[in-house]
DNA sequence: CGGGGTTTTGAGACCGGTCAAACGCCGTGG
DNA sequence: CCACGGCGTTTGACCGGTCTCAAAACCCCG
């Protein structure tokens, strides 16, 4: 179905339990250390001795992990673009994230013992593997790491409740609006540029994300273009106005807000 | 504003910082032990010597925590009904959820320190307060039980995920019938009857919470009504056709799901 | 019995979805 | 190098579900 699939076929197409634990097919891997992967969740460094975790690549079209497939790893994105999406029973597929630098996949899959979510890797991706268990055992030595992957995780909570935030009440154009700044915002933490960038993903992706149709994707990103806010060509985006995408809110707060008794 | 509140001044509408820092108002505290805590969790029981946490009453209207107050403990609700939110920068309230007995509160506050939500009673409720200190502490001490807790975290997210899932893509029909649904199924785990029951909350904070107008919730009520699959009058609810009201699925797939490369 | 809040019901408007078609980008193969 | 074909994107027309606005009925409680 994808051109690519053809040539990773084995653990594309085929989906092996564990695709990282075959031969690794790029023949690279890498080494972090503990302070290292502090350091990228944000995180106050702890001082350990000779800790290291894996690092694993990943190509475009390639899964981290599927649903139902046992959860042992967590891991952090080192580098690269990546969508996490959810299933339901119908086969309807959802797009719950695109993981990029510094975020934490796998959580999960904690509580039910396998991963509920899929990931697929968008681009050339360099992943951080932590298996769970050492996670347990470090955070025994060391309680401010295990404070702070239980912050790390709360955060991830904070963020999808934004994301469930401004599926409601938010107009579609308020929804592709907020998108561009979010992403503007996160480019600009990686260091990349705030205001010209390359959307990874599709119009479809961008509108199963933000609960939208992809016509009306292609008709915001038009419209936004129109009021002098941004400027759109394919994938190409450059903001000329963040504060406007920023303060589009919720659609009409014209009655009066939820009584609190 | 409300007619309670005079009774309960200083906790309702005063919003000292600690509520449950000042004298209990109802004179009544209890304990629980660690054990009974894990069993309400649904988590293995934790054999630890002779920890005891402290119970808390609320009145109806009485806020648990708001938001931008110091975090420092969780909760666990041992009976009532309560109504989380969170507010955004121009003061929208949005429902984020409606705890009820076994439910972890505060989880949100882990991560930055302060409460980015605010819980409310709805009726006499009865909260277990665990101070976090005391949490990380027996962390350390029982490895099992800090699993249990990461993976009570990861619960949450995925209840959140499913909350995601179904405002997007459903149908204003299909989100209050799964809402009916959901509720029936929570009370029937706690006890309860499954089929007829009331409900807790306006329509508006069902709507608010769903996304949807309160009219429009009180149409489909109707709705659901004259298809014969419940009953409703004001609050009293009766569940006819369970089945029917969880089959109701997403809006129509008719399109190719989203291709996965 | 009165009043505020909640719920119901109706009518009209509009946003966004659906369907359809055309265009352009890009990789493929001749 | 160019022609072909697939996929992503754009644009238009139409339709329908929900929202908005409005008003009346109802419940609860004082």
């Amino acid at each position: 179905m994808h051109s690519l699939s053809s040539h990773y076929a084995q653990t594309s197409d085929a989906l092996p339990l564990r695709p990282h634990l075959l031969e690794n097919d790029t023949g690279v891997k890498l080494w972090s250390s503990l302070a290292e992967i502090c350091e990228m969740i944000e995180v106050p460094v702890v001082d350990q001795e000779d800790m290291r975790f894996q690092h694993l690549k990943f190509k475009p079209g390639q899964r981290v992990f599927i649903p139902a497939q046992p959860f042992d790893c967590l891991y952090i994105v080192y580098s690269g673009f990546l969508k996490s999406t959810i299933v339901d029973e119908l086969g309807n597929e959802q797009v719950l994230a695109f993981p990029m630098k510094g975020d934490i996949l796998g959580v999960d899959g904690i509580d039910s013992g396998t991963y509920q979510t899929e990931v697929i890797s968008q681009s050339v991706s360099e992943l951080i593997v932590l298996p769970f268990k050492a996670l347990m055992m470090i955070g025994q030595a060391k309680p401010q790491f295990e404070l702070e992957m239980l912050a790390a995780m709360g955060r991830e909570l904070t963020r999808q409740q934004g994301l469930l935030f401004a599926l409601r009440g938010l107009s579609a154009e308020a929804r592709v609006a907020r998108f561009l700044h979010a992403l503007s915002e996160r480019f600009a933490a990686l260091g990349y540029s705030s205001t010209e960038f390359n959307l990874r993903m599709t119009r479809q992706e961008i509108g199963n994300y933000l609960g939208i149709a992809l016509e009306t994707v292609s008709r915001v990103l038009a419209a936004l273009q129109d009021e002098g806010h941004i400027s759109v060509s394919l994938k190409a985006i450059k903001i000329h106005n963040p504060e406007a995408l920023q303060s589009m809110r919720r659609i009409p707060p014209r009655r009066r807000v939820l009584g609190l008794q």
